[in-house]
DNA sequence: TTGAAAGCGCTAACAT
DNA sequence: ATGTTAGCGCTTTCAA
């Protein structure tokens, strides 16, 4: 492959010059420049990112921490994260790290290795410590999930209130007795939903039923199987469940289905998330939709002022509700 | 950030001595190697894989183009890709093109640029002689799509025979009249998928009916939706339905409900790709499942075989039929 | 076992 | 308008 001496050399000129003509960076005659593109034509000549990054000692790369591609929940946030990016060129490099300790250690230190410029994390379970021992030196930020007690930028909804929402929707609708499927309360976002859940039922003087609140332990469709299996193990039912994620509600109302158990009917269920599933199912999903690409979108803009040395502050988006039939009993 | 001076300063040895220990690349003496260690992590310095990388020619960094992320038929190809990558030292890069020439042209220059190794294109809408061209000096692979008369490597299922099967498979069950939900022919995909639908049905001697044929314009859920909103225009209608992908018999399961039209009783569907999603509809889709993880897995070998030098040949994987309620008619 | 020095491909300051 | 040159951070000969 040539490189820009080849390129000198065969227009003729110094690689100042070609540099030039390259980055439009200063004058260069018509003739000149007419020559050096000429030049890097006949040699199908393609500039080193490798020379000019190090050059430059910037890599204009992102790194985006996420634990698994296989959640339908990330794609418009990458999506969403992508689009700001490109338009100001940089590129992505989406990182699965399979809650795998090694993996994220190896993504970390690619920033300490100047091989990217920034982090966007999604990954709630990465080494929080080292993500904000990163973040002092090198630009950080959360998107979606974020812990407390760092100070490590973060964009989110207030998932609280957003859950209390759900619940309370769910009550109004007539709902008395009503269950929780919730995940592993180590990530934020699973305890502040159970928060709220929890706030809404008391502010209408409802029991909460602790067989009636189950742990999942992932959130594939799978796992919403399983975690609807031991629900059903109760003697009593709730005639409303609310989900803390749609993969498991979609999960749960397969499982329902396989009983013979009526959705809404019999039992009503919302979600989290509005995943492009979630419209599809039958019936078609209730859930909260948060603005998973604006996140995404602002997330990137984060960390870009954050790598030209801007400050940012944290960011709360709004949420949604989307009244599907799973509710509609 | 320290560099590679810093740390032989720190030390007291030379810069050379310090990438000797950095590497394992020749003896060093107990006692030196400890005190640069020992630099190392008083300075926290970390080496700059730009430098290395420039100084090696290599970016170790592997492109995989993709359409788009939300189509989750790519899911468990790229964890596929992604393993074999990091168990051999390689990262990926996911490029989502949103079939956007301009984006494509970013990315196919990154490999001419030195700022990848090599690509693993899963973009069937890709520009095909620019990549043809990329081909012929840099290290280019295609997975589960490919083009004729390239000599680009691939790694595919036998699009015509899974097809041919699968139509074969509603015959025997006593379907006469089988319709076919497709998409662009210019994937070549979808043209042998829709020639082993033909196969089967003239070898039962059954009509080929022409509004029974739809074409989609895209491949998510809500352009199953269309598509089968089309189909049920006509007179007459099929008993069962060839998808030339999950997403799409999945939309179109949806319109049928909406129609109170009973899946399988009145309508069998046979999707394709067995995405993550199929299992958990009602009914459960019957589909064509590709070996996704393998085909991810051996494509990026493939790429870093020839990285590395070597020839590869094509490969043509197994796929199975994976029959569950939306056929049980 | 270690060090000096060249060079990977590029940009930018300085000189002309 | 163009050329000369230093240097980004690293690896790897070659010498000692």
């Amino acid at each position: 492959m040539a490189n820009i001496q080849d390129v000198a050399k065969q227009a003729g000129v110094s690689i100042a010059t070609v540099s030039r003509v390259l980055n439009n960076t200063s004058k260069v005659s018509e003739k000149t420049r007419y020559n050096v593109e000429k030049a890097i034509r006949e040699l199908n000549y393609a500039p080193s990112m490798l020379g000019r990054n190090l050059r430059n000692s910037e890599s204009r790369l992102l790194l985006v921490l996420i634990h698994t591609f296989s959640n339908p929940y990330y794609t418009e946030i990458i999506n969403g994260i992508e689009d700001y990016s490109i338009e100001n060129n940089y590129n992505i490099l989406l990182c699965e790290t399979d809650n795998n300790q090694q993996r994220e250690d190896i993504f970390i230190n690619m920033v300490r290795n100047k091989l990217a410029d920034g982090i966007i994390s999604m990954n709630p379970t990465v080494h929080v410590n080292k993500l904000k021992e990163l973040s002092k030196s090198h630009p950080v930020v959360l998107c979606s999930d974020y812990y407390e007690d760092t100070n490590i930028p973060y964009i989110a909804i207030d998932n609280t209130t957003a859950a209390y929402r759900a619940v309370k929707y769910l009550i109004n609708m007539g709902n008395t007795k009503i269950g929780l499927i919730n995940f592993n309360e180590k990530l934020l976002y699973a305890k502040q939903r159970r928060i709220g859940f929890e706030k809404a039922l008391n502010e209408y003087q409802l029991p909460i039923c602790h067989e009636w609140i189950q742990h999942s332990d992932g959130l594939t469709f799978q796992d919403g199987v399983e975690t609807m299996r031991r629900m059903l193990r109760s003697k009593d039912r709730p005639t409303a469940i609310f989900a803390i994620s749609d993969t498991l509600a979609i999960g749960a109302i397969k499982e329902l289905h396989a009983h013979g158990i009526k959705v809404p009917e019999e039992m009503a269920i919302i979600g989290f998330d509005n995943i492009a599933f979630s419209s599809m199912t039958t019936p078609a999903l209730t859930t909260v939709s948060q603005p998973t690409y604006q996140m995404g979108y602002r997330s990137a803009k984060m960390v870009i002022d954050r790598i030209q040395g801007a400050s940012v502050d944290n960011v709360i988006m709004d949420y949604e509700l989307i009244i599907r039939e799973s509710t509609l009993g």
